[in-house]
DNA sequence: CCCATAGTTCGTAACATACGAACTCATGAA
DNA sequence: TTCATGAGTTCGTATGTTACGAACTATGGG
């Protein structure tokens, strides 16, 4: 089993943060862990998201997505993962981009935020 | 030759958004439109890039992409194609994100622009 | 009508993704 | 220490997506 690996934060690109957003199941994933920050955010806490039951091995697979494109960093903590966000680091290299993003989600799903209190404007 | 399909502002999805402007060709092609509006905006003006030389029939689905996502307008001038950004539609819809995503690919580019006067923040 | 130019579509090879099965690793019980 | 269990990862394969050359369609000029 390969060590986890993370970019460091300039080998970060945006074309790899859009990608790896570009996913629904993804944005879902990274949303929750940019709500619910060190609560519960291990792996298997997704496994019944609200409706589709995702199989674990591809919940994996979208894990290693967000972590290889810079956006989660994960660590063990004994036998399961602790995933955080890693949004302070991407928005001092592209300030206002993970907001506008998570901000634009959350329009689509009916659900606009009230206007951010941290974020959106340029650094 | 079917006729072009432009998707309707409210079909334009952020996912697709993403997915779009996360290839390398396209968010140059984009941030090109963007920035020459109502310029040099054919296909084939696109034919021979900065460095590499992409085939015709693989921009005309890079155009497609972009098109289907609900980035740009396409028309028929003639002979040649009249692309436009749909920007300002886009603005309304997800106020913000096209603007965060340019700047931050900007970034990325090594030619940050000065902060952008109209955009970043939350509506 | 014939030709040239600008784009599109088709066919195929290369690449990416989803998911079950089999694996690894850490922990706790015997 | 050994075994069992739960959390994630990796592998193999079927399915989907992408790139690009060849063949096509559309428009405009002689």
């Amino acid at each position: 089993m390969r060590p986890l690996t993370h970019p460091s934060i300039d080998d970060i690109t945006v074309e790899g943060i859009l990608h790896a957003l570009s996913d629904p199941v993804r944005v879902r994933i990274y949303a929750q862990l940019a709500c619910a920050e060190g609560a519960n955010s291990s792996c298997s806490a997704f496994l019944q998201m609200e409706d589709r039951c995702i199989p674990k091995s591809t919940l994996s697979q979208h894990f290693r997505a967000l972590r290889e494109a810079g956006l989660i960093r994960s660590e063990r903590r004994g036998v399961e993962m602790l995933n955080t966000t890693r949004c302070d680091e991407i928005q001092q290299r592209f300030p206002g981009l993970l907001p506008a993003i998570m901000h634009a989600h959350a329009i689509q799903s009916g659900k606009p935020l009230p206007p951010d209190p941290e974020d959106q404007s340029s650094d």
